[in-house]
DNA sequence: GTAGCCTTGACA
DNA sequence: TGTCAAGGCTAC
């Protein structure tokens, strides 16, 4: 079993703790032993706390004599060290929370991070004390309120995300960090739809306890992969003004799109995550040679890549495939997710002359092109003239979300187990788009057609900046990213 | 090499 | 001064 498996199954037992009430936080995410405390960013065991630190320090490296993909667990995670390695990073544990200088004691730059981590847990669990006793009654109007688009009808072994009704008012966990409240960060993008304004006249929507994924997956700085460490789902639609989720545009949306749409990840949540992350880094490079521009780039994709795989493992379809068939998935089409990320964050970006970056900050345009070599000026201009052909298009971020699932769901992935569930995944997912385009956009009846040669544009940028990007690893100028790379060797080993 | 216990030291 | 997350020690 693989490591992936191995955590969805931990998720899986969490999701039914929290449903019966059972209070399973403290196992350790990657063996299920008893956890000792927060260890190199994540709730773990002292045992994988020493296994973590030993193969830091010493710079271990494990090999599997299997096929990558056994079973960590309390009784067996001695046996494979490579696969409890993998499953350590896989599960979020920090490599740069292993201290370089081997200083003892003291407290650790997570520290903030860990006690927010503790207060979403306490938040967390009052709402699934409160959610949980509403449990019963919902799951029977859930099962009875099946729209069209509703996937068991008309694909095998899917989940019920039919219900866009059956949604709790509540108020998002992110809302009350302080970040928020003290408005620190801009308006978000769009690859992430979460609650960020503080707005009335904006709604956020507490999930379904049943379907409180995100929450359950691992958080790679604070909120670790314990079950308690975001408020669930939030959403909020700037374009939006009514209380009903399909009535918010007086339009009857998908209800796959709106679904979709609710299943989100939180910008805001995310951009923190980088920020600090990029912040922290940046201080331990002050004592030695300052990170270059192209470093930093590759960090903040390297970070983005992180929060693509969580969204993407927190996807009710995609968690439907077995774990083969999702590394398949997410080899073939992490750059194009990046791209995107890029370039719809351009999209809704007003100034021309600059790029906006995940972390919030801008870069000026003109500067980053000079300092740029041929081919990634080339790539930067490519990727601002997809995006500005994709604001007089008005791209919004319903189409967007549309993207990052047709992307995902990539038909003309070779060697799957399950073609044809990723198949239908993806006809059902474009019929949304279609049917979306021609509901919010009547006049304009050709916008389906010409959204998805956009998207073959985009899926071009993104191959081309594969190859700048395999070409500057092999020059050794790629900084030790350990996703980023990850993925470059697994496309490349595809190819 | 593993894992349980110990020591350390910044921070609230 | 207590807490707690680092690294260290050591029996197995």
């Amino acid at each position: 079993m693989s490591v992936f498996l191995s955590a969805f199954y931990c998720v899986l037992r969490v999701r039914m703790d929290c449903i019966y009430g059972v209070d399973l936080e403290e196992l350790c995410p990657v063996c299920g032993d008893n956890v000792s405390g927060y260890h190199y960013g994540l709730l773990t065991c002292e045992s994988c706390k020493g296994f973590f630190k030993r193969t830091v320090q010493n710079n271990k490296r494990y090999t599997c004599a299997e096929s990558q993909e056994c079973k960590i667990d309390k009784t067996q995670r001695k046996r494979c060290p490579f696969c409890r390695f993998q499953k350590c990073l896989t599960v979020g544990m920090r490599l740069e929370a292993v201290r370089a200088d081997r200083m003892r004691g003291g407290r650790n730059k997570f520290g903030p991070m860990y006690k927010r981590d503790r207060a979403l847990k306490q938040q967390k669990k009052a709402l699934n004390r409160e959610s949980g006793l509403k449990m019963e009654s919902m799951l029977s109007v859930m099962s009875s309120t099946q729209t069209d688009y509703t996937l068991n009808s008309t694909l095998p072994n899917l989940p019920d995300i039919s219900s866009n009704k059956n949604i709790l008012l509540s108020m998002p966990s992110s809302t009350t960090s302080p970040e928020y409240e003290q408005g620190l960060y801009p308006t978000p993008g769009c690859m992430s739809m979460g609650s960020h304004s503080p707005l009335p006249s904006q709604y956020s929507y507490q999930s379904l306890p049943c379907r409180t994924i995100k929450s359950e997956f691992p958080d790679h700085y604070a909120s670790s992969s314990s079950p308690g460490s975001t408020g669930g789902y939030t959403y909020t639609d700037q374009t939006q003004t009514m209380s009903s989720p399909t009535s918010h545009t007086g339009l009857d949306l998908p209800a796959l799109v709106l679904e979709f749409m609710r299943c989100e990840q939180d910008e805001l949540l995310v951009q923190s995550k980088i920020s600090t992350h990029l912040t922290l880094l940046q201080q331990n490079q002050s004592s030695t040679e300052p990170l270059s521009t192209f470093a930093l780039m590759c960090h903040i994709a390297d970070q983005t890549l992180f929060f693509i795989v969580e969204w993407a493992r927190s996807c009710n379809f995609f968690k439907e495939l077995k774990v083969g068939d999702q590394m398949k998935l997410l080899h073939n089409c992490w750059s194009e997710l990046l791209v995107l990320d890029y370039i719809s964050r351009q999209v809704h970006h007003e100034e021309q002359d600059s790029i906006l970056l995940i972390t919030g900050q801008k870069v000026d345009l003109t500067s980053l092109l000079t300092q740029a070599g041929v081919t990634l000026g080339e790539l930067v201009r490519g990727a601002q003239q997809l995006a500005q052909h994709l604001q007089e298009l008005q791209l919004d971020c319903r189409e967007i979300i549309c993207f990052k699932y047709l992307i995902l769901f990539n038909p003309d992935v070779k060697l799957l187990e399950n073609q044809e569930y990723v198949e239908n995944v993806y006809h059902q997912v474009s019929g949304a788009l279609l049917e979306y385009t021609l509901c919010v956009y009547p006049q304009h009846v050709d916008r389906f057609s010409q959204l998805l040669l956009h998207l073959r544009e985009l899926r071009v940028l993104s191959i081309q900046a594969e190859d700048y990007l395999s070409y500057k690893h092999l020059n050794g100028e790629v900084p030790c990213n350990k996703l980023l790379i990850e993925m470059l060797h697994a496309k490349r080993a595809c190819v």
